[in-house]
DNA sequence: GTCTATAGTGGGATAGAC
DNA sequence: GTCTATCCCACTATAGAC
């Protein structure tokens, strides 16, 4: 990593740095969190600041970081111990909204970057392409490790499909103003069924043409 | 209105505002497009831009309001001459990429602002309520013209469901760098079958359940 | 009521001295 | 690597001209 080419001193900076940043990300909000409040918590100035990250951006990208390999904790305990693919799914997304929760607010305010596509902050940029191969391949766990049987082009595209579900939850989470997030929870409950019911109606013959059309679409988005 | 109130010169000078606004969007991007090149352009003084407009939000407010109001206007050809409903949705939400085309490099930086939820330019917010049930209604128009037969609960709820995948559209369409935007007409082509498949399957007794279920989300996430 | 001019706040980001 | 000083931006405030 370039991380490891950084001094001791460099090092030690750069995470002051980091550390003021979730800090103020998390108590104070996105507005409250300037370059400038920043880099005074740290102890350095702020042209120091962007010596280190060239823009604000790319310290939203660490919280975006850490976040990403939190969601990957979190989920172990429910795919080690459950093997119901609904149980499984619902586990790992509800996983996702658990570990973003203290940072309610803020994921609101920061959501508006990742929306940009141009803005190396878009799930669908080359810049966040680790993280989503990673978001990915999360899923796929969630549905090999899972008892439940599928049709073979399903199974190949459908933890694609799932990470664009769980995009779709955040997003509906960062709106969610009810308490504790309820509703994103009773979403998540409300919804998973119905993709578990889809996945296994995926082998009725009158599906199959709607179904294979789907999986087009699909092929259409990622290329 | 509240424009009925203005006098003919406050509404002219409103416009020339409007216009320089919307030509910096189209022309320069939003970067550059800045208040002070706004009032510059439209012959007036930077302070006299902020007497009519409070912010360079509210100015994204008029793009937006226009585009609705475009997207209406060329969606009526369409809905004047078929009544097959698959060709009635793919037509109007074709129009409603065509409509933001000129602006495509713009929109998605526009975009970042209205996919905060806080934010009144977000297509959920009360300010955007008149743009949200106009759009809603239009594709009432889209179902009631059509000779498709559904359920009666997904009768209801469709126009809505259509308008949330007209945003999804959108989102894509932001995304979209290939040549003349071909994907996404492509994707809208794909799509709107498996849409139309799946609302003449609404009435198969084996996907009852899972409908219903869907329909539950829908109204989750109305309230 | 409409508009200008101007001065100022505070934000992101940069240049160049050290 | 680190700082100070500076730039340009959105936006506010205000005093007063027409």
């Amino acid at each position: 990593m370039s991380e490891a080419a950084l001094t001791p001193r460099a090092e030690q900076t750069r995470a002051a740095i980091t550390e003021a940043a979730l800090g103020l990300f998390r108590e104070r909000g996105y507005d409250a969190a300037t370059m400038r409040a920043i880099a005074q918590r740290a102890g350095v100035s702020t042209g120091n600041a962007y010596y280190y990250f060239s823009s604000k951006e790319e310290l939203i990208q660490e919280f975006y970081t850490r976040n990403q390999a939190a969601h990957l904790a979190a989920s172990q305990e429910v795919l080690a111990s459950q093997t119901d693919l609904a149980a499984r799914l619902a586990g790992t997304v509800r996983a996702l909204v658990d570990v973003q929760m203290p940072y309610h607010s803020f994921a609101a305010t920061l959501y508006k970057h990742a929306a940009e596509p141009a803005s190396p902050l878009s799930p669908f940029s080359p810049q966040s392409s680790p993280a989503r191969v990673a978001a990915i391949d999360l899923y796929r766990e969630v549905i090999s490790g899972s008892t439940a049987r599928m049709a073979s082009p399903v199974r190949e595209q459908l933890p694609e499909i799932m990470w664009l579900y769980s995009l779709g939850i955040t997003l509906f989470w960062v709106h969610d103003s009810s308490a504790g997030c309820r509703k994103t929870y009773q979403l998540i409950d409300a919804t998973v069924p119905v993709i578990v019911q889809l996945i296994s109606a995926s082998r009725l013959p009158v599906l199959r043409k709607t179904l294979n059309d789907l999986m087009g679409v699909v092929d259409l988005l990622s290329t």
